[in-house]
DNA sequence: TGATTGTTCTTCGTATACAATTATCGCTTA
DNA sequence: TAAGCGATAATTGTATACGAAGAACAATCA
């Protein structure tokens, strides 16, 4: 109800309700708020510093895009991403990113090639570096900029959301892959830049399938 | 606020905001409030005789459902989807729809599959009997109802909101191909029962390639 | 032990208030 | 008449309070 409220959450401009649904997204992928924990109305506003309105519209999306659950008259508690959740993600990534690659092959213009492949330098620093936070941040960069780069705002916007709940269960369990992934990485961004759609699409088919050959054996195998 | 709360939006235990959003995306959905259309947080609420509240919290999920416009400090308006929306969401359907079809066909138990076979039987009649809003709504129910057989939640989920925006625009400009799919439904329905996810996929593409086509020509061509 | 009751916590919805912003409309002026 | 300007109205964004209803849990009683 006062000046607390920047502090926590930050000065932007933007309405309460999306700064707390970010802050939200943010503490629950970070797993500040961990699975099956109860989220009161009265607790995430005062967590954040504001009244219970902008919590319970922020709370409302974040139901909607799967990260808590509500439980009517109950309230809401954080999601368990179960490993049956995981394995349907990534049978859905595997649908749609092959496709989002085969879009910005055929879309991309040579700013969003220089973009792409100026992510793969970074990385490749941060790899020398031992900087494997850095790396992560810069998995997740490259994904979204080439769904970005396909053009398609719906494609974007699903494929999106499931890759932020990939993250999410990787960072719970402990994401060891990313290394030998940039190598598909490369592979990817080449196809993009060559505008070779056929070839984006199976690289990128490849590449998820060995992230989820990967997410079988973290999570339960 | 009185009475005149469960005449308009239906006696039903679910929270009021839940009742609000699905009477919203009915409201959009039927052409009943066209898009542009502002809608103010007041007029709705007399509309559907409740209070600021839940209608606020309705407002947040037709956003990310993609059915509502909000800017900031100027409320909400009826998305308008254009042309390149309904090609974009079809790209993504032709992904989807075929990987629920192929999960179908191999999860399916007959009792799904006796299910379908009546569905299809219900469209012959209502085909017959010339009630074309009859057959479009088994049209949907069919689609719905293989998602679900998919076993799938998110894919189930995500290709569900797809198909609402189709049904949305098709609604807005005219159903004509309605008659002539249900071939490729019979065939999708055998597919799926055969237990042949190969061929369920393949049909399931074709089918929504076809109506991909048809929805090209009509919003247009 | 097992069923019932009662207490407490929380959500859900309503109502109200008010500041900030945006839209509207009439008025002035060129 | 057209354009620009300013006062006014309408709407959102946020906060707060309150009553009702539901769920959980403990205490009571048969």
């Amino acid at each position: 109800m006062d000046t607390d409220l920047p502090a926590k959450i930050g000065a932007q401009h933007l309405p309460l309700r999306d700064q707390v649904l970010a802050a939200l997204r943010k503490g629950i992928i970070s797993g500040d708020y961990p699975p099956g924990e109860r989220l009161t109305e009265d607790r995430l506003a005062e967590d954040f510093g504001v009244s219970r309105n902008p919590v319970r519209e922020a709370l409302r999306v974040a139901e909607a895009e799967g990260f808590v659950v509500i439980l009517p008259r109950r309230g809401a508690v954080v999601a368990s991403p179960s490993s049956a959740t995981i394995h349907d993600i990534f049978a859905v990534r595997e649908r749609l990113e092959p496709l989002a690659a085969r879009l910005a092959a055929e879309r991309a213009a040579p700013s969003d090639v220089t973009s792409l492949r100026g992510v793969l330098e970074q990385a490749r620093q941060a790899t020398e570096n031992q900087n494997l936070r850095r790396v992560a941040e810069l998995n997740s960069a490259l994904h979204l900029q080439i769904l970005e780069i396909s053009g398609n705002p719906w494609l974007a916007s699903i494929a999106k959301a499931l890759y932020l709940h990939v993250q999410w269960v990787f960072q719970l369990t402990a994401e060891v892959r990313a290394p030998h992934s940039w190598d598909e990485h490369i592979k990817l961004v080449d196809a993009i830049s060559s505008g070779d759609g056929d070839l984006a699409e199976s690289v990128a088919l490849a590449h998820v399938g060995a992230a989820s050959a990967a997410a079988r054996e973290t999570t339960h195998g």
